[in-house]
DNA sequence: CGATTGCTTGATACCTCTCAACCCAGGTGG
DNA sequence: CCACCTGGGTTGAGAGGTATCAAGCAATCG
């Protein structure tokens, strides 16, 4: 199971290395001509739902979530974006999501244009295309799983678990993002997640350095709630 | 939004039209000679979780359901596919969900390894597999949407309208499946879906003849419960 | 400093689940 | 033919989990 786009390597998040690490199609492997690298501040949208889908997006340094909102405002957050993962790809000509820098960061943007062209030449990154949607297929439906059928106990130890395999160190995970986007990942409220983990808390399964640094003080048992 | 693999144009769930029709990829266009036709009376397993995923099958007629299981039983099914339909697509060794027959059955399979021979020659048919792998990516996206956000009443009311979609006359409904798999569907228990359904008749929205075929008296009405 | 933002905690409401009983149609066998 | 059984569906009562509403706390930033 994995929150976003996440080859089984797993590397820092240094910028270089996760491009050389991390992507499962590098210029190298037939990406076209690398493009602008855009920054973004936190909470600013990179693109929105509707948005004619004319690039696509590999995070470089930072966090990335792709949302989709009802329109009362209800929001879901499909996946959280981290260095070396590949957003932003369609098939139609619109994106079918929202997509906003959780905190400050850095992507590369590669014309789409220029993709498709090659795609049709070259087998190679056809399969590598294809490759992608099979394993974004993949991470949506353990999702829809997390969602259906479990509880918001389950859901917020299995994103703990998921999420410290992002971390550098392992046993401790810096959650870049805020409560409220771990609400909107796993379908809950704020407050559900807030005591949840005040309970994992309580129960000596996390320690909390602040409230966005956990030790994983009993790993173990976090990966056990999920059968 | 679509239960299954669906592209947009809707037709009788006769085996020829469904085939000519509905199915993105047919022989014409690049999928392997045809396998052996298979029957699959209701409740049959078709291939489990973990099995070696050496095919890929169409459905001639019937429902199919493919679903995930939780070690102590729960169960998410993550589809319903109707004639036409292609499912059992993985790019791993395994499949990764156990597919059954909703009903009494027929469908059609392919050799897997046939189709990626020719996938690495065709270009017409890797874009097809992407094209394949995107649509059932938004598919599930927009069910963990479901999931994640929405309430019974909406859920409930969803589900109706989609399936309404697949059924030949519109207006009625004729539901293959039993409220257990519905509730499965949804991320809901049998009993809740049977209230909801109870409610929407009291409320005027839908018409019972069985338990199983329902007229959708106020079509209009259940869509805008789907914001 | 005061204001703001993110987070935590408490009290309560409500939605959905759980457990149980019951109904109904269809099939089976005496 | 009818009693019985079974499986699917419905309904009720009550419990429980999560949401809602509200208050308070800590850190950050003007």
């Amino acid at each position: 199971m994995s929150l976003a786009f996440a080859p089984s390597t797993d590397v820092s998040s240094a910028a270089a290395q996760a491009m050389a690490m991390r992507t499962p199609w590098t210029a190298e492997t037939g990406l076209p001509s690398m493009g602008p690298v855009l920054h973004f501040t936190q909470d600013r949208e990179i693109y929105g739902e509707g948005d004619e889908a004319d690039a696509i997006f590999k995070v470089v340094s930072g966090v990335v979530r792709t949302c989709k909102f009802l329109s009362d405002g209800r929001r879901l957050i499909d996946a959280f974006h981290v260095a070396g993962d590949i957003f932003g790809v369609e098939a139609g000509a619109e994106y079918s999501f929202s997509s906003e820098a959780v905190c400050d960061c850095t992507v590369i943007s590669y014309r789409r244009r220029g993709l498709e062209a090659s795609a049709s030449q070259d087998a190679g990154l056809s399969q590598q295309l294809f490759s992608y949607a099979m394993r974004s297929l993949a991470r949506a439906q353990v999702h829809a799983l997390l969602l259906g059928r479990r509880s918001a106990v389950e859901k917020v130890a299995a994103f703990l678990v998921d999420w410290a395999t992002h971390s550098a160190n392992t046993g401790t995970v810096t959650l870049e993002m805020t409560r409220q986007d771990i609400a909107d990942y796993l379908g809950l409220t704020i407050e559900t997640v807030s005591r949840t983990l005040s309970q994992f808390e309580r129960d000596a399964l996390i320690a909390f350095s602040t409230a966005r640094q956990i030790r994983l003080t009993h790993p173990a048992a976090l990966r056990s709630l999920n059968s």
